[in-house]
DNA sequence: GGAATCATTCGACGTCCGTCGAACGTTGTC
DNA sequence: GACAACGTTCGACGGACGTCGAATGATTCC
């Protein structure tokens, strides 16, 4: 039988995908952390693959909640959910914000330098 | 006597300045209505000036997650604080994300065309 | 068929967040 | 000096969030 795990996965549509939900499921560092291998890993990641520093459940919660901001897709292979990233749509829907969020991530975000209090 | 009002004001130097902070500070409607508004009034925006869904404490509490994040600058006139968004700093840090959620705010946000459901 | 694997869902726990009313300290004005 | 204006802080409330262990459903392999 062709794989069907759970019930439908459902993905908002491009145009349902809403700044301030994209905000906040990039505001936390695990799924920061997760867009940022999805990113690196061009092809597709399953979700136990993923180096996570949480439990699996967690995992698949945060998965869930980018998925349902419409950050990432999900496909279906067998008992493994492949996921990568809504690029296209993200980017025709908030032009630029997903590369400036990926290219911080690699810049130094942990290398300060000098100091100007005030 | 020259105003200070409450405990001094601080802000994170530029590097300092952390993504999933300034994420955060974002993902908030009410937040990201008073990015939008400090970003059009080009000069600098008091608390009480600003057209708010919500009371003067709350107010006064996102404006500080806001200036904590790094987003916000905060000068004290007298008995007001003026308010303005920190876009160098957060330019240098954080390349093209301020204008891409901020582009993001004047394109259409709730406008959809057709529908790609999966 | 049975066991192992994969990912989710469920229930629970503690924490953080957004919100408000009331009280407070400053500043400016009469 | 007294009063009004401004913004913050305090305390409290309800809800959302991140986290996990255990249980569940599906799939694959022997």
């Amino acid at each position: 039988m062709v794989g069907v795990m759970g019930p439908e996965l459902t993905f908002p549509d491009r145009d349902d995908i809403r700044l301030v939900e994209v905000l906040h499921a990039l505001a936390d560092p695990v799924r920061l952390q997760l867009v940022r291998l999805l990113d690196e890993t061009d092809g597709a990641v399953a979700c136990g693959q993923i180096p996570l520093p949480v439990s699996k459940p967690t995992a698949s919660h945060h998965l869930k909640v980018l998925r349902e901001a419409g950050v990432v897709w999900a496909r279906e292979v067998g008992t493994r959910r492949y996921y990568s990233l809504r690029r296209d749509d993200l980017e025709a829907r908030f032009p630029g914000l997903l590369d400036s969020v990926l290219a911080a991530g690699t810049a130094g975000e942990g290398a300060p330098t000098a100091g100007t209090r005030s």
